[in-house]
DNA sequence: AATTTTTGTCACATATACTTGACATAGGGC
DNA sequence: GCCCTATGTCAAGTATATGTGACAAAAATT
């Protein structure tokens, strides 16, 4: 799986680090750049924790063709 | 979690069973059960799956307010 | 009514998401 | 130079998503 750019720009665009959107919602930061990285699949339930909190729906962060 | 009434709409519209979009997609019918009924939490790549057999979205089939 | 399909549900096994704690590195400010 | 923040990564543990096989009960079909 590549590198999920859009939740980086997302981030970026309320300056916030992995770790400040991690502790947001209650994951490690190892989680969040696990998969930001796309190093794994995350849960729709943590999908949505995170599209919550940087102000994005699931197919703005999450969908692929 | 409760069910997921989209999901169940979606696959009248095709008429396909429960297990039908399970086989498609590669995953058993009791775990499809599982996720129409909320029984438990679907990883990212599953919805995807199931949204792409079923022509939806993320959006239309997995968000919640 | 009998048969088949569809759905619900269970117990147990396996794969993997996620945690915890640690260490490394690059960059910026003092 | 040193310190602090942000990111990357690893090994080992825990939690949970998913698979497998089975049984039962609706619901549809004939």
């Amino acid at each position: 799986m590549g590198k999920n750019l859009r939740i980086k720009s997302a981030r970026a665009e309320k300056d916030m680090s992995q770790k400040d959107v991690a502790e947001a919602i209650g994951i490690t930061r190892q989680t969040m750049n696990a998969i930001e990285n796309g190093d794994y699949n995350p849960t729709i339930k943590l999908c949505r924790a995170i599209c919550k909190e940087l102000d994005r729906t699931l197919d703005e962060l999450f969908w692929e063709d």
